[in-house]
DNA sequence: GTACAATTCAAATACGCATTTGAAATGGTT
DNA sequence: AACCATTTCAAATGCGTATTTGAATTGTAC
């Protein structure tokens, strides 16, 4: 047999810098020139050992993913049987874990984000797929919270509530001026989860109570802007 | 005097164009053919009148800026004595105005988005002009909501969590994908804001208790996961 | 109707970068 | 040592597109 662990290593130092670099510049900005200089290796080498550009991008996505879920899977420090709150306090704990993480991982988010709001369409099946088993986990949680007579709408927008405090906390690669303005040091994660979570279980609470005293004693929620919280709520003095 | 009608028009419907363009292919992916054909003007018209893709850019980008706060002004429906509920509420209200504008003003969402996570630095002093401006008027109302007492730090959280939200409801160019996932018709901004504005009052008020419970009988809080929200709550039976 | 500025145009230029290529080097196998 | 697969490398190639250029066109003033 052959002995391929040095070429697997140039390989591997490419894959890291180019989430790096992917991570940093988004995939239209960064050159092969960059990611091979860095990586100590020649401009042919991404085409050796990737193809070509899009498929080296790919790897990046896939070898970040599963990175991610190992080391900050949703379900961590919580059993099955925890609370629906501890249960969200986990996920988001994990979710905030994954999009401030010192090393690579943090890339990957700037990989999503930039990928939603600026497509190269190049990661769309996978991220569908990565999506769903995500939302699949925080539906779950939000199921229980809000109890079975909820319908879809509330739970959904629930989701969008609680996914979009998680992705706007850190924005790019500009992360330093969003550290100005949320005055958020990298010890802080946890405080910020504890925020998150306190935020959004309130939030779920209040979305729970009005819908279930709107299906509860009326079909028509006809009155314009007179069906607001503070109605059916004593918890505004 | 000298008539330029004639070449204002040619101007104007670029910039028009470009707002589409940029909007939907991003800074990098559109090119002066396509903005200049759809347009119905020659490739060298941008250079003329705009003098590079990149002033041409920027140009976009404080037309719909203007136009965001002409068409959506956030006290839009308020008066300035109204509650600060009502006055959250408007301003998700335009927000989302913005953010789900059929028109043109759709796209300065994604090119801010875009900015965010996949940026070209183009824009940086500009967009940090306007965001100061917004930051302005939503913190006055936390302000009001969260009482003086309350430390900077929270403030400024919920005014992530609030915005996050708002932010995230909508996707990138992608936006079809965006309503299957949260069953978003046109006609439902309304109802969205409704859902936002509840969701969040109920989080500022968890965030206002839990602030004012804790400064009030410790200065110390060194238990890990001790201060959860059920302690002094009563909203969770 | 001539002159002159503003505007439009088609074609040429320039440049950055992904990708290719073919030769050199490496290291194990016989 | 000779051989062969694997890996590295420097230098071309090719493509897309922003930008330039200089000539043609339009419209206005005198």
């Amino acid at each position: 047999m052959i002995d391929r662990t040095r070429g697997q290593e140039t390989r591997q130092r490419i894959l890291e810098e180019a989430c790096k670099v992917f991570g940093e510049k988004g995939f239209r900005d960064a050159t092969h020139a960059e990611i091979c200089r860095e990586a100590g290796a020649n401009v042919a080498a991404i085409n050796y050992y990737f193809g070509t550009k899009e498929a080296l991008y790919r790897a990046v996505f896939e070898h970040l993913s599963v990175l991610a879920e190992t080391l900050y899977p949703f379900t961590q420090g919580v059993s099955e049987s925890a609370s629906p709150e501890d249960q969200l306090h986990a996920f988001v704990r994990a979710f905030l874990g994954r999009v401030f993480d010192p090393d690579q991982l943090k890339h990957l988010h700037r990989i999503r984000m930039a990928e939603m709001f600026d497509p190269t369409g190049l990661l769309d099946e996978v991220m569908d797929q990565h999506l769903a088993k995500d939302r699949g986990h925080i539906l779950g949680i939000l199921r229980q919270l809000l109890g079975t007579g909820v319908p879809e709408r509330d739970l959904s927008w629930c989701e969008m509530s609680i996914v979009g405090q998680c992705l706007m906390v850190a924005h790019g690669p500009r992360d330093d001026r969003h550290k100005d303005i949320f005055g958020f040091s990298e010890a802080g994660v946890d405080l910020l989860a504890e925020h998150i979570t306190d935020f959004s279980l309130a939030g779920v609470e209040a979305i729970r109570r009005k819908s279930n005293s709107a299906t509860a004693w009326a079909h028509h929620t006809s009155g314009a802007n007179t069906t607001r919280l503070e109605e059916d709520d004593e918890q505004f003095h």
